[in-house]
DNA sequence: ACACACTTTTAATATTTGGTTAACACACCG
DNA sequence: CGGTGTGTTAACCAAATATTAAAAGTGTGT
């Protein structure tokens, strides 16, 4: 993969989450830069040009915001790819995260496998030729494919890997009616087997989970999203 | 190009052809599944419904002329495009090839140039023998074959199976009078039995769903779209 | 290595809905 | 008028899906 050597710039003032983060980053490879305040940061990020920038939106002096704002003015630094850290308490955050030109919000505790994960994404971006746009709009609904994340009015719904991959491909052609073979052989792929009732329960717990009205049955043939 | 994200089921037991060949048809886009024996290549090929099926003849045990034929008993298959790899020296097994049902045969040794090509015209003959979309417009009435829904003057109707399927077949051919015995047959299938009055049942769903002016009768003939 | 939390799958049960039927109404034609 | 073919309606039934809870599988942190 291309995105092995990356540059991370890596923000934060607390040390703990620092030196985590870091760790991890460094295990797969990266190319790891730390900064605990907003003055330093982007005096790293003009002398580095980090593919990746990950800011702690809660800290002092300049707070993430700030510094994302910053960054979007910097000529030079205007095209990188940030992300926010945020607990996940604060849903208003990630509206405004966004605002100022957020590309993901990863919510904190942080788990290694989902942050990494997150990582290689953003920097798939970064590398990306083609971008078609990675989040899906739908009224209230917005689905980032890229960051594993459902924002319903304005808060966020985890959801599990199955359930995500499952919605992002009945989202993927909305309208479209899906046949259990077909979500089956997208989802699962074509060598598993599993029981027909199974996609019925990921059914269940994603309309659980963003409401009942996107995703529609059509007996006997599949299900689509609306 | 239509063609570009068609599925092709690639059944070999040379690995290395596989790869080869597989590495050829994903570079141009194409959407590649593989199989190194017909149980498997039959396996896949129920659940992917691919658009083009690539054969190798020489196989052990269900060798290509047999899983070709069984593509060809089998309901759901029958209508895939299968094309021959064969050595080239054998001029016989062309003539069992096209008799069990071949669209095509592929000689090896395969220049990748050729061999795309090929699979190009196979595709498009493929798309072409069906309806060059899956939607169908008639002045305020649009029927959308993928999302089993049907837009008249701009509102969505959503219909069941049975009544989708019917209204496809006689929208496919506007003005052709299908007989019930018709109906049953291809809608129903010839081995299911169903009492006379479904058809007007389903008939008259359709009608009150979609306008009464559509579907018209024919009094001891059958029914045709208008 | 263990316990814990979380996800995925299974299995068993309930519920829904679409397809079918049957009974009857209507229309047309000799 | 009867006869034939179609329209209409409501009720039934079986198949498809929904819903649960519990088991099996996964990864994570201690």
């Amino acid at each position: 993969m291309e995105t092995q050597n990356a540059s991370i710039l890596l923000v934060d003032d607390e040390p703990d989450i620092l030196e985590f983060l870091s760790y991890n980053l460094q295990k797969e490879g990266y190319n790891v830069f730390r900064a605990s305040n907003g003055i330093d940061a982007l005096k790293i990020a003009r002398k580095v040009r980090p593919n990746l920038i990950i800011l702690d939106v809660m800290m002092p002096q300049p707070d993430g915001y700030e510094i994302c704002r910053e960054i979007r003015r910097d000529e030079q630094l205007k095209d990188s790819v940030v992300a926010f850290l945020s607990a996940k308490s604060e849903e208003v955050s990630q509206i405004e995260g966004f605002k100022v030109g957020a590309d993901d919000f990863i919510g904190k505790p942080v788990k290694p496998r989902v942050f990494l994960f997150r990582v290689q994404a953003l920097l798939r971006r970064q590398n990306g030729v083609k971008e078609t746009s990675n989040r899906i709009f739908f009224d209230d609904l917005m689905i980032d494919k890229e960051s594993y994340t459902v924002v319903k009015a304005g808060i966020t719904i985890e959801l599990s890997k199955k359930e995500f991959e499952l919605l992002i491909l009945l989202s993927s052609k909305p309208g479209k009616v899906f046949s259990r073979d077909e979500i089956f052989l997208k989802v699962w792929g074509p060598e598993v087997i599993v029981g027909e009732r199974t996609i019925d329960v990921h059914i269940r717990k994603i309309r659980e989970k963003i409401g009942l009205g996107n995703i529609k049955t059509i007996k006997g043939v599949g299900y689509y999203f609306a």
